[in-house]
DNA sequence: GCTCCACCGGAAATTAGGGTGG
DNA sequence: CCACCCTAATTTCCGGTGGAGC
């Protein structure tokens, strides 16, 4: 029941494609250094681990405040009393989910000095996925499927939702004096998708158990808006503290990304330039620490690969470049059919215009002898495509003759092109011009 | 001003697939 | 076996709507 394993549990199921393209990425390079390694004798990385995503330092710069107050909300589980709700806002890569789980690894070394019993489940509520997953992975975390009675564990489909929150719920209960501090992870996803009954249940769940039991709840989010399309009661309950982290400056990147690199690499490995540039580069991405720190690794594994003895401004620039290019290809590449289809009639088509792609995707359908979705369909996977940066579209009316989207490819032909050419579905003439 | 095109985009319903408890 | 649960993708239905042209 250690964090520890926790926390591996939650790498394992996530299904970010930042995430997964940057692991197997991972992976790749070793295997690259290794051989690099028995040519020249030397790496430019002394300590790979540092600079991926799920890496938690020891010490967060800039973020004292933020610690000491959650630490101090935590801190009377100790004594056997239930927290306050959490509820932490912030952008992405300004620290939250770092400094969540700093303060609970350093809880859970406490608690196990002291012999207290805490239970911290963790749960990725984007990378969960659906609603009965968030349950599922909540229950797996506090180890109630090692239940022997079949009846009280949480099965991972079949049951209804209420049931599982009531397993959970009698889990607790049955267990007497457990103390659980749940974390959910990009709460704001969960609500999006599932409405706030999950949240309204665990809120509430504390007046349901009795016998020196209890749950808190910390929620983590990166919309700030999210706290609006609670329901009343589960906003005062789930906020009854928050907290915001503020995107880092680019002078904090700067400092966060020397720290990093001097855990990371060998010494005089990195010019101050390369450093600087890629906090640059970050900052204009709302300060975004994770990004900073991906393209401070991606430059590395460029420099290392090319067989440089040190990473230069250029390199930085390259890993943007490739950065973009590897996510975009991985989208595409993993698309569904239809999806592709669309984004070869964008192409095909002139004015990019809603009806005028449909028809073509409609042509392109029937010569693949696909069934065409409806456009209405067509419309919706359009503006999936359309936040994922693949595509711009903007509505515009063209008064008498209607109105419709203007659509454009935002990628690189040869980008498209190369991520088809696998797929057995699409026929090679489709690719064509 | 008013119309009316050619769509947009929200909401509910449907379909299909994988499971459960009694 | 039956009623019922959850998800995901898609369809069905439908109430808007910006502005060129009358």
């Amino acid at each position: 029941m250690s964090f520890l394993m926790l926390e591996r549990k939650d790498r394992g199921v996530c299904v970010d494609i930042e995430l997964y393209r940057s692991n197997k990425n991972l992976s790749d390079d070793l295997v690259d250094s290794i051989f690099e390694k028995a040519v020249s004798g030397k790496t430019l990385i002394k300590n790979r681990r540092t600079l991926t995503i799920d890496y938690v330092p020891e010490k967060l710069p800039f973020r004292d405040e933020e610690t000491k107050t959650i630490a101090q909300t935590l801190a009377v589980v100790l004594k056997g009393a239930r927290p306050s709700n959490l509820l932490l806002f912030g952008k992405p890569g300004t620290g939250k989910t770092a400094v969540i789980k700093n303060v609970v690894q350093r809880l859970h070394q406490k608690a196990k000095d002291l012999g207290i019993e805490v239970t911290v489940p963790f749960v990725n509520a984007k990378s969960a996925n659906t609603g009965y997953k968030v349950l599922y992975e909540i229950a797996e975390n506090m180890g109630i499927n090692q239940e022997e009675e079949k009846k009280l564990q949480v099965h991972f489909t079949g049951l209804s939702m209420g049931e599982a929150t009531d397993r959970i719920l009698d889990f607790i209960q049955k267990k007497k004096k457990l103390h659980v501090v749940l974390i959910i992870d990009e709460v704001d996803s969960l609500v999006e998708r599932n409405g706030d009954d999950i949240l309204y249940n665990f809120t509430r769940a504390n007046e349901q158990i009795s016998g020196g039991g209890f749950i808190s709840l910390i929620g983590i989010s990166n919309s700030l808006t999210f706290k609006d399309k609670l329901d009343p009661r589960v906003r005062s309950s789930l906020s009854e503290e928050e907290m915001v982290f503020n995107p880092y400056t680019v002078e904090q990147l700067q400092k966060i990304l020397a720290d990093r690199a001097k855990l990371a690499f060998n010494d005089d490995v990195i010019s101050s330039a390369a450093i600087n540039l890629c906090a640059a580069m970050a900052g204009r991405e709302n300060g975004d620490a994770r990004k900073a720190i991906d393209l401070l690794r991606v430059a590395a594994e460029i420099a290392e690969r090319e067989r440089l003895t040190n990473v230069e401004e250029k390199h930085v620039r390259l890993a943007q470049e490739k950065i973009e290019k590897d996510t975009n290809h991985e989208v595409l590449k993993n698309s569904t059919t239809h999806t592709k289809i669309i984004i070869l009639a964008i192409m095909k088509s002139k004015n990019g215009n809603t009806g005028e792609v449909y028809d073509i995707y409609s042509s392109l359908c029937n010569n693949a002898e696909h069934e065409p979705l409806t456009q209405r369909r067509i419309t919706q996977i359009i503006s999936e495509l359309d936040q994922l940066g693949l595509v711009s579209s903007d509505v515009v009316s063209k008064g008498r003759y209607g109105r419709s989207q203007r659509i454009k490819i935002t990628v690189p032909t040869l980008t498209i092109r190369e991520a088809f050419k696998d797929d057995p579905s699409l026929s090679t003439w489709d690719l064509v011009d």
